[in-house]
DNA sequence: GTCTATACATCGATAGAC
DNA sequence: GTCTATCGATGTATAGAC
């Protein structure tokens, strides 16, 4: 799970490099990723601290810092790395649009064995609403790339006359966003009750006549 | 808008009271409520300062808490009140199923007049979802509420044949209200592109066939 | 690379004067 | 009913020893 962070490539690096003394700081980074993830995910960014977050990671803030130069900084981390692990499930470039509505339900999948990363993204979504938070920009760029990528993928279905009848491929792209980040909230609240696979995979049938 | 907090009724009070001393209390609390709803939909609830709600009502910190004895009084107060205006949308006891969604369209429309309340709701509802919170329980509740009440209106429709092949109430009910909670998010990271009483009325057109 | 020590801001809340 | 003053806790961040 370690990141070559460092700009260098992990196998050939271990050999040359004196010492592992960038070994040692990739691992403490990715370590701080991990505890970083949690905090920010229990009490959103604003009230999740470098204190906490240090304190699980074995270190003093001060330590902390000296990988991560400001909080703002820990927590743009923290979503790249996530973004890299997430996107996979969703094609850049899929042949039909149905892979893509089936990748999304791969993705809710995931999420649910990931409580912390599904906690995460809607704390910080939220959080996020105000102009001022440090991953505002981040998450307008990212629901504008979502919005591209959906999107695309149900005017692909409608060319080829999979969507149902009365189905437009905005409303079907903003309904089936909105159904996940929905399902999401319900599902932190009262994880026994709500299947976020199921639910999604029910709500896509009714938009799409595609095998799912 | 005052409230009759003090626990005298207000049309009674307002003759007995001597120089009017509630009655400016009570001024004041709204005043407050009014501050710290925005403050909190903003920041939410732990970033949310008692200062800054001091501030924009124009007194200080220590004098807000001679109203509100503690910040999260203050909290379970602005939404009490929050509540009593937003459920008079959706009625208690509808004479059938049909009136408790063209409430939840009302309420839709009603909500896209108010973002702040919007913001407070959505920011608050991921941040309660930590057990600790001290709104956890309080959103428990009401998602309990709001899924009882939306879920009767549901198995009414089934069982007077209104609902559309394939859709069960229970899906119904969950995804009703992901899609509410969704497009809010949605909603407030770009207000000019959403229209939540629109899509909200396309998607309940798709589940059932009763007129909306 | 990690620590201690420290600076400095801000927080919620209390005590007591007016 | 509102204020000033203050407390103790907690926050981010920096400087410099090891």
């Amino acid at each position: 799970m370690a990141r070559a962070d460092e700009a260098q490539p992990a196998s050939a690096a271990l050999k040359s490099r004196p010492r592992g003394s960038y070994a040692k700081s990739a691992v403490t980074r990715s370590a701080i990723l991990d505890a970083a993830l949690e905090v920010f995910a229990e009490g959103g960014f604003r009230s999740g601290s470098l204190r906490e977050v240090a304190m699980r990671v074995g270190m003093s803030d001060a330590g902390l810092l000296h990988h991560f130069s400001s909080k703002s900084k820990l927590l743009a981390a923290v979503l790249d790395r996530r973004d890299e692990l997430g996107q996979q499930f969703v094609p850049l470039e899929p042949d039909d649009g149905a892979e893509v509505l089936r990748g999304l339900i791969a993705l809710a999948r995931f999420n649910a064995s990931e409580p912390g990363v599904v906690e995460l993204y809607s704390t910080l979504s939220a959080e996020a609403t105000s102009p001022d938070h440090p991953a505002h920009e981040y998450f307008v760029g990212r629901y504008q790339m979502v919005r591209a990528r959906v999107g695309a993928a149900f005017v692909d279905l409608e060319d080829r006359g999979l969507l149902r009848p009365h189905v437009s491929p905005a409303f079907a792209t903003r309904a089936t966003i909105a159904m996940m980040d929905g399902l999401q909230v319900q599902w932190l609240l009262d994880r026994s009750s709500v299947d976020m696979q199921a639910d999604l995979r029910t709500f896509l049938d009714g938009l799409t006549t595609v095998e799912l």
